[in-house]
DNA sequence: GCGACTTTGTTCCTGCGTTCACAAGCGGTT
DNA sequence: AACCGCTTGTGAACGCAGGAACAAAGTCGC
């Protein structure tokens, strides 16, 4: 049953993603073998970091040599279940929807949008990507037809606890939020939270902290 | 010179984004009192975190009453720096540069776009918000121009670097890096990296994890 | 066949972030 | 004017992530 997988951190789990689509682009480049040292620096983490990441998923290289590009790629996109294509639902489809559906990125990592929603009458019947927009009235249908588990939310921040609730309802045990408040959703269900603003925050602070050092104020 | 501010954590620092949020909201609502228990379930962290952030800004909270919304406002967006507008540039006008450029969370949070640009000639000209899409012959004119101090890149991954090397180069300090690879960069310029398919690659971690062990195979 | 070099896998340690728990302080009430 | 309840602010402990150094192992050269 559970064999040697305790538990992977998530911190570890987040850059794994990143090694595979690194292991991707050699592999696409006819390289056959790398060391810790140029996966660390092109993934842009510490190579003793790499290697203990690496060591969650068992011994898969060759000590004096290296790591075999395609074992590795397969390994870790097996332990992220990248194999397994994974239906997703999208919800709002203004201009960051739009960018999320036709983002080549997620199809080339076992994502696939299964239906695309908007509240907007204007919206409904547009394809995006070759695929239409549908009312909400239709969620719970194409939920259950498509058996998706993720739901994405990218809708203003007014409607974004209703869109949850409803993705919840539907059954969905998985939520990435990109509307710019807390959700609360019950304790089975996983949110993720991505707010573009704070990232921008956090770099205009460190920006000002660093360039000059300003006062308090009284 | 340095007053009472001998540094915030990064982590802290981008939860006060957080508040500051939910703080122009409650404002907004009419509210002019919040204590840190509903202030902590509105932006979903510890209440004792909360507190623990707002420390390092010095006591600005009433003890047994709780803090007045508006001057903590004001306290964190002095702060956070947000009071002086912050110029930016946005390289890369597909559907995701799009998307950041109509963003009205960024108007409301001291960010202001003041050059959109694309290597695309098809692109160039056109109007994304009220302001015309320029060539990348322009780029360092207008950072010049404009004093801007912080480039998003939004292009596809294989230009990435040599747009990051550009805008560098045009003497920006902070970089926003949309595109899913790692930058390399002067010491003296911070990049901070935005992955969209690692998140939901997290998520889908989780969920696999969690909804059954899986073997991890022969 | 043996030695030396290279690179992985692991272990220790340091530092940070988070959480819990308590003392201090202010307002309202009697 | 004094007491009581409520909330903040801070101190300490816990757990986790990150980094550096070391040992194991396999390959290449002689």
């Amino acid at each position: 049953m559970s064999s040697s997988r305790p538990r992977i951190p998530e911190a570890t789990v987040a850059r794994l993603a990143v090694y595979l689509r690194v292991l991707t682009g050699l592999a696409d480049g006819g390289r056959s073998n790398v060391s810790s040292g140029e996966l660390a620096s092109a993934a842009g983490v510490n190579p003793a970091g790499l290697r203990k990441d690496l060591s969650h998923l068992g011994p898969c290289g060759v000590r004096g040599v290296g790591y075999e590009v395609a074992t590795l790629r397969d390994r870790i996109a097996r332990v992220l279940g990248v194999e397994r294509s994974r239906a997703c639902v999208l919800v709002g489809i203004g201009n960051l929807g739009t960018a999320l559906a036709g983002y080549a990125g997620f199809g080339s990592r076992g994502f696939r949008f299964v239906g695309l929603f908007d509240a907007a009458p204007a919206r409904v019947g547009q394809l995006i990507g070759g695929q239409p927009v549908r009312p909400m009235a239709e969620l719970d249908e194409v939920v259950t037809a498509t058996a998706a588990t993720i739901g994405v939310i990218a809708t203003p921040a007014d409607v974004a606890q209703s869109v949850c609730d409803r993705l919840t309802a539907a059954g969905l045990r998985s939520i990435l939020n990109f509307a710019p408040v807390a959700l609360s959703a019950p304790a089975e269900v996983d949110v993720r939270q991505v707010d573009l603003s704070v990232e921008l925050q956090v770099l205009a602070f460190l920006g000002q902290q660093r360039g000059a050092t300003v006062e308090v104020g009284a």
